[in-house]
DNA sequence: TTGTAGGCGTTATCAG
DNA sequence: CTGATAACGCCTACAA
């Protein structure tokens, strides 16, 4: 393993021309002969800075971490992908934590082996410890996830409001005529159950169903949701998913036991990941921005990061959810 | 940001001490006294370790690289899960790396960026110029994929043969009476298409259809070519899919086309990811170990990593493909 | 049981 | 234009 005092050593230089050469800031500062006769030497001899070495004495990394949770799930793995071109684009690592305790998160900052961490929050507006964890001026958290407006900000975030998409969904179903409505939960009292009680007009109701975990995938949960509701449920002619992943596997239930959709009960996912038009039937469902957000709010903090000098702050930014139609969604039966 | 020494210094003792505490290698080096203030001291000042230093000196970074391409594609994300567990229970870092040239994994080991590497090659039997630039003797390079046979392997691997896979699909539909099969391709002369060619007896056809890539999503790639298939060979009665991703495109073009599947065509896709069972018709599939060779390989080498000292070496495994028939093939429809 | 000193590989500062 | 030299923060002999 090669060091830079081995190729200064072959080069018949010092170390410091070698790092001048090869950090190459001002071309002027090495004369041609001598900067050729380094770069000969580094390249026969196959040597690359080490990242430690260098990370220690200048404070940065060039590693972007990226903290979620279920990485399986289309939606998020789209984030990733995200992340990852950006990465790529500005030269940096992309470093995957799960979303576990901030514990882990803070002490990635603390160990410093991350300039930037992306984490997505579940909401956005909960007191974010990791971001107060932050040391070094070089150090950025991005905080993205939907807003829950349950307390003000104290840092800024990428978000969007599951309020409005869910709404729009609600509202989707309660103009084609439903009138009862299973909203398809992975757990109970969550934060989109919420928001469709909310929604629901007077002439509508809201029925929360909900399984635990258990040993079933998300798909398999999705099914046994759509299976309980309809049959615990009587009169219900509209599923709502808490996700696409629940809505196709809702949409597979529904198919095995003939049940029509949306003949005879419509279903709406959300998030609109890429399954969702190719579903059988195609999957009405609401975008949701998280894409989006990562990939704005990750360019503009590695902009600034490569221009300014300071410190950084991500900037705060509000997208729109979006509804979309597809043919999981059609007037209910008229009995 | 405070160091090794702010600790020291606050507990009344040497940095030395606080190492060894913080390490604690041999419970009984310390006293339990100043055990017991170093503790507090450092929570008290929520230091941590610095990375970079301690990487520098220990020559060790505790990262784990996953090298891949199509994150987002349900089979790969599958493996991204799996090396991400074991990550975690052995308290090591992920980095995620896009599949690219060999020249930057190269230098990711250069400069001892992680000390294993997990590498997902197709096929896994080609020389590795990664694998050869392994220099610490904490590095390890793991190398999972599809073996060809073409060329006697120089390191060990964790891989499947995907001509087993592939004649088993072929055998199956050539079993139900099919005689002209369309390969659905990504690119021309793939490997699995020529498998398939190899695959097929004297009373049995392969059509390859390809698409570049141009702006469509895979499964919507999926979709084009399975019209092509239908419209440019005529005869066809089964389509046999690349991988499960155009298997789902496959199904939702010949579902809008009102092609009765498998009444009329049937499909077999390639790896059987999770949406497999759910798909209309589930897709008749063939089970791809990708993520249980992650799984056994990485497992292997962090738990030698844990206990032994010298360089370690990852065990070659061979792991078997499975045909798993669901509802998407059937007989040929008697004309 | 604890402290001192040297070095891991770089970069930056300051002389020459 | 180039070469010593001093950090960066930590670990590990070795000495006390």
């Amino acid at each position: 393993m090669s060091n830079i005092r081995d190729v200064a050593d072959a080069a018949g230089v010092s170390p410091a021309t070698v790092s001048r050469v090869l950090n190459g800031k001002a071309t002027s500062l090495v004369s041609e002969a001598t900067r050729e006769r380094v770069l000969d030497a580094a390249q026969s001899l196959g040597y690359h800075p080490s990242a430690a070495a260098r990370a220690l004495v200048a404070g940065r990394t060039d590693t972007i971490a990226l903290a979620t949770t279920n990485i399986h799930d289309p939606h998020y793995a789209r984030a990733l992908d995200v992340a990852q071109a950006i990465a790529e684009e500005f030269g940096y690592h992309l470093l995957l934590m799960p979303d576990a305790d901030d514990t882990r998160l803070q002490s990635l900052l603390r160990e410093r082996r991350a300039d930037v961490i992306v984490r997505l929050r579940y909401p956005v507006d909960t007191a974010d410890e990791v971001a107060a964890a932050v040391v070094s001026e070089e150090q950025v958290v991005i905080a993205v996830g939907p807003i829950d407006r349950q307390m003000p900000l104290s840092t800024p975030c990428a978000c969007w409001d599951d309020r409005e998409g869910i709404r729009a969904a609600v509202e989707h179903l309660a103009g084609l005529g439903h009138r009862r409505v299973a909203f398809l939960a992975g757990r109970p009292a969550q934060r989109k159950e919420r928001y469709a009680l909310e929604a629901a007009g007077a002439d509508m109701t809201i029925v929360p169903v909900c399984i635990e975990p258990g040993s079933l995938d998300d798909v398999g949960r999705g099914a046994a949701l759509a299976r309980l509701a309809l049959q615990r449920e009587p009169g219900v002619t509209a599923l709502l998913a808490q996700n696409d992943t629940f809505a196709l596997g809702a949409l597979h239930a529904l198919r095995e036991d003939g049940i029509a959709v949306p003949g005879q009960v419509s279903v709406v996912g959300y998030n609109d990941t890429f399954l969702a038009p190719y579903s059988c039937p195609p999957l009405t469902t609401v975008r949701t921005p998280l894409a989006e957000c990562v990939s704005r709010s990750l360019r503009q903090v590695m902009e600034a990061l490569s221009t300014q000098h300071g410190a950084v702050q991500p900037q705060s930014l509000q997208l729109h959810t979006e509804l979309v139609v597809r043919a999981s969604t059609a007037c209910p039966p008229t009995t």
